[in-house]
DNA sequence: TTTTGGTTAAACCGTTTGGTTGATTTAATT
DNA sequence: AATTAAATCAACCAAACGGTTTAACCAAAA
């Protein structure tokens, strides 16, 4: 067997790591449980991955790496701000109807900051000055009049807003209001649209 | 002593219930932690509250009280719909600001639905249907050709987002972008106003 | 004075937790 | 066929958990 590729048992355990853990969170998921979910021993766990803190953070990195990875490509290279947004939201969007519950983790893990989460990932950032370009081009087109003088940050934050939040409310359209899953995942859809609409005529001079 | 108002102990017991369980969720919290918090004796937490879920739900309802007490009457009586919105916001920001944690709270608690709170928070909005009148007045004001005609679930949702994320998203500029608390309170105040511009621009004809 | 109810600290209970152990099976190598 | 190393398992362990009980203490009410 390669040493390079993970072994199949390696694959289930992180599925069903990623699986108890998204949905349970950190203190509420059993080592069992991810065992039962991947059909193997509980002491597989411990063979494969130290801890159940090591397992966590495996899957706590690749979630950061699934979102940062629509993130990050967007913001870069040429276009104006408002192509690099509607390329974000359509990418971002996209990405996370297929994993609904990964900005509520990773949210989630930041509000809690178990073992310095906010501080690896502020190291991350810092390496990698995509942002804060973007920023800084937010603010070019601000002078040169394209886009209204509003506080970078506030820009930011909308955009960020009007995105991930719809995900992060999901349970109470699926849940309280009774919207049955295709209808919401159809409305998700429209709103990479309205989204690009409020961002324009909010910001769009 | 009365029994109609709370003792003091009790008081104790529920801010320390509070701050624990908002701070480390369900599973993560410690009943241990708890009586530490309050400064008292583990056993007077089952002398007072029977059991770390009667507690739990103690602590849950207040929060959607405090939530739901801002945005039902926000949205009843008369005046437009743009003039609810406006009401809505200003309270709701103002209320969050000092309760910062209660979005993220009664979302994940949600999300992870412990013993049926979708179906309880369900069965209390069926009993007030200020929230379904406000969307038939939404669709009223755009047949009267006042407002864009965007689904009235997606008016509500972008409100929505604009107003909670900010606050879910307060880890992140307090911890991963170093952003000062005052500064972020700032933001928050700013906000307010900023956020009726874009629902205004979006939504108004 | 006696009684009552709030309060405390500590010991205790049954269960569950993350983690370990030593033995056993599997699969590739010689 | 014999050897070896990786993979898997059931059983186990110490610690921590929520919760209970006990016994003593105290202030106020009866």
């Amino acid at each position: 067997m390669k040493q390079e590729e993970k072994t199949e048992t390696e694959q289930l355990i992180l599925e069903a790591a990623k699986k108890v853990f998204i949905e349970k969170g950190y203190a509420g998921a059993r080592m069992q449980a991810i065992a039962d979910e991947a059909q193997i021993n509980k002491a597989m766990l411990h063979y494969y991955y130290r801890s159940k803190e090591a397992l966590f953070s495996r899957i706590l990195e690749s979630a950061v790496a699934t979102m940062s990875g629509q993130i990050i490509p967007a913001l870069q290279g040429k276009g104006t701000v408002m192509e690099k947004i509607e390329s974000l939201v359509n990418n971002y969007i996209d990405t996370i109807i297929q994993n609904p519950y990964i900005p509520m983790f990773v949210l989630n893990e930041l509000a809690q900051n178990r073992l310095n989460f906010q501080e690896s990932l502020m190291a991350k950032m810092a390496t990698n000055d995509t942002v804060e370009q973007f920023m800084k081009q937010i603010m070019k087109e601000q002078k040169a009049g394209i886009l209204q003088p509003v506080g970078p940050h506030h820009i930011m934050l909308t955009v960020m807003s009007l995105i991930a939040f719809p995900f992060i409310a999901k349970p109470v359209f699926t849940g309280v209001m009774k919207i049955p899953e295709f209808m919401y995942l159809q409305m998700m859809e429209e709103r990479k649209q309205l989204v690009m609409e409020i961002i324009k005529k909010s910001f769009l001079k």
